[in-house]
DNA sequence: CGGTTCTTTGAGGACCATCAATACGCGTGG
DNA sequence: CCACGCGTATTGATGGTCCTCAAAGAACCG
């Protein structure tokens, strides 16, 4: 890798606490690498010999069943991910692809483990990481169990509006069909759902997705700081 | 705590491998505390003052949104709780009650952030704990997502069957409306599922729950290891 | 033993999935 | 530049799954 990667790496937030000699030993073997669009980088019950960070670009995280696919959650930069299966040294339970064109860094396992019993920054790095991960898995749980599909698009919408700056006028970060699977929907009903919207202000044209009135949308989703 | 509940503290998993300072800094501020069944432990949104573990007992995680409650998941002997709160000193996601008379050791979060920067074995059997967690969350959502109502119930009878020792007659640990509600389901359509599941071997005579053909059920629920 | 809670059963309806067909968007190659 | 092909998005019709409401029966507890 070269000496720009590695400072680059460097500012990663996972990294920011740790020892020089941590470092070195974590970027020793570890991988800098680029994907195109829709590349599977792993799937699920493989053994997890890296820990993944995305540089760049968009993973979705997925699992099948039956012939059946779900999107779990959606990753972008500085975003890692296997990182339970990682520190256990077990199976992906998620299978991940790429949705943009991306870059991800490629921790080897054993070093992951290795550094994380003998330098406590990073193992700090680690757990809090972990316990965000996990948090935001229960939280997307109550999601799921706690609403209606049309809340929890109401939610969804309202959760991106404050990410991109309190905009009125969103940008879909994902294809819809990838969004229906994430609220656990299908696409014929997330494009029903956007229509019903309409009665509390939404309005959708094609990836973009204007709110008329903030408080009406804010009145039915009724969001909580406890799921979103 | 008397000397003979200590000793019975150190025998749990999560300090097997930590030293003897550690674990005296852990308990010196802990409490081991019996609950009655029914009763309120934890309520989500409160902040994470000790770390939770279940020494006997069993204890329920669930949350509410609107009116509406859900079980998230149900622990026994040696389980945590609150864990990811606690590494990240913020509000419980999940609110906790007792669903038998239960015994609960709860170790001061604060305590448990400082061993954890200090001793590498518990900072290890921490992230283990919080990874087993994690994925078994995951696990759940797939779950959740993946299947219908009527494989949800195959499989949680399958998997009760191998923890009764792979007997044919499993007893159900837990009230048939909570079982629903982990479900993903009311309690009205579990009654009917399990009616259902007979053309699939399963009989039902209150908390008792007999298999009929293993094969056939197992065909199917289609158990698989990166679900169950 | 009476009251409470849980479970079951039935009827009806809401929500959501499926299937099928069309429209749309986009990149490719003619 | 346009036609084509492919995947996505939408729309409508239909059916199934699951929820709600209501009431009765069973289990539990004081």
């Amino acid at each position: 890798m070269s000496i720009q990667r590695i400072e680059e790496i460097r500012n990663i937030p996972l990294f920011a606490d740790i020892g020089d000699e941590s470092f070195a030993t974590l970027t020793r073997g570890a991988y800098f690498q680029a994907f195109p669009a829709n590349m599977e980088l792993i799937t699920e019950g493989e053994s997890a010999d890296f820990l993944h960070i995305v540089h760049s670009g968009c993973v979705e995280l997925f699992s099948t069943w039956a012939g059946n696919e779900t999107t779990i959650t959606t990753l972008y930069e500085n975003s890692t991910f296997i990182l339970a299966a990682t520190i256990k040294d077990a199976p992906n339970l998620m299978s991940a692809r790429t949705l943009s064109k991306s870059e991800v860094i490629m921790l080897p396992s054993e070093d992951v483990r290795w550094v994380f019993e003998r330098d406590p920054a990073f193992a700090m790095a680690i757990v809090v990481e972990l316990s965000r991960c996990y948090r935001a898995t229960i939280r997307n749980m109550k999601n799921l169990k706690l609403r209606s599909s049309l809340e929890r698009l109401a939610n969804y919408i309202l959760k991106q509006h404050h990410r991109q700056g309190d905009t009125l006028t969103i940008t879909l970060p994902i294809e819809k069909r990838r969004l229906a699977s994430y609220l656990g929907m299908t696409p014929e009903n997330l494009s029903r759902a956007f229509k019903s919207l309409g009665a509390h202000s939404v309005r959708v044209d094609g990836q973009k997705v204007t709110i008329g009135d903030i408080d009406a949308l804010n009145r039915f989703a009724k969001p909580d700081v406890l799921i979103d």
